[in-house]
DNA sequence: TATTGTTATACTCTATAACTATA
DNA sequence: TATAGTTATAGAGTATAACAATA
């Protein structure tokens, strides 16, 4: 219902890719976000290998170290992780040492960064950006800017449920 | 290395989404596209749900309607699914009647959709129109533009090995 | 020797239901 | 009754290694 959209047919006629013969998958947004996300994906999880932490360990760590004295079902909703899923998360940065567990409420417990896990920490941010610019550096500024005034809205579109 | 990046820091200033607190991972373009993307295929799988079909099935049988001939080996690379992968897949289709095989070279077999899987091919499609524009209607042009632009570049990151 | 389909297997992420102990 | 953590379990998707039949 847009004035004349100009999406091509056969997306990217310019494409640097051999094997992407295209598709008419090619032109669903759903499609191109899933392919995009998986290839970024398997990038991170190689730079974060020799780390030996999972992307879902990382970025529960990075919560942790953001929101000091959070509870483990208050990451799993900053992350869209349900609250059953979090506890192999969290029971794994235990078993290295990398969190801390405070009794908060006799139900509830208070997730802080050890030291260990502090460096930790530095060490997954600087891969994290490096694995960043291997990608945003494909794309200018306004691209940049409309990818992340964009990405989001999407996000919004979800109903939510437990957490 | 850009001039004047302007992402911001705490990203999406307006959003209407109440959950969305804000991590310092909402600026980084791999984790927006993880979430974004996982959006979209949650409600992908609700719309296609009472076809019975998986997203990645559903895809496997637009691809072989769209190559009609093709081995299952072309149809993983296209999606970029293991051969390994493709086995069930293509049997849950036999199964369901959808495709068909025909013995092509002795050790590879020629993949047609059936006329049952024809019908389905038109369902799937209008499901997916629906669920896509659900997604597209909340962008302009410019920016619907800028994404089908920038996803498949992303893609083209990717080093592939088997397929 | 390389390729197609296949089996077996394992890992990651996700989803549901139900239990416990607190509140 | 509602919530936090937990257990158990199942489903998807993806990954590897190896084998048979064929080219």
């Amino acid at each position: 219902m847009q004035p004349t959209s100009s999406h091509p047919a056969s997306a990217t006629p310019g494409s640097s890719t051999p094997g992407t013969s295209g598709t008419s998958l090619d032109r669903l947004l759903g499609y191109q976000l899933r392919r995009a996300s998986a290839v970024m994906m398997a990038d991170l999880a190689r730079e974060l290998a020799d780390l030996e932490m999972r992307p879902a360990e990382v970025t529960a760590l990075l919560v942790i170290a953001e929101t000091p004295g959070c509870s483990q079902t208050e990451v799993g909703q900053v992350l869209g992780i349900k609250r059953a899923n979090m506890v192999p998360i969290v029971s794994r940065l235990m078993d290295r040492g990398l969190i801390d567990r405070e009794r908060a409420d006799g139900r509830s417990h208070a997730l802080r960064v050890t030291e260990t896990g502090a460096e930790v920490v530095a060490d997954a941010l600087a891969r994290i950006e490096r694995h960043e610019a291997r990608f945003s550096s494909l794309f200018d500024t306004a691209t940049l800017d409309a990818l992340h005034a964009a990405l989001p809205l999407i996000r919004g579109q979800r109903d939510d449920s437990d957490g």
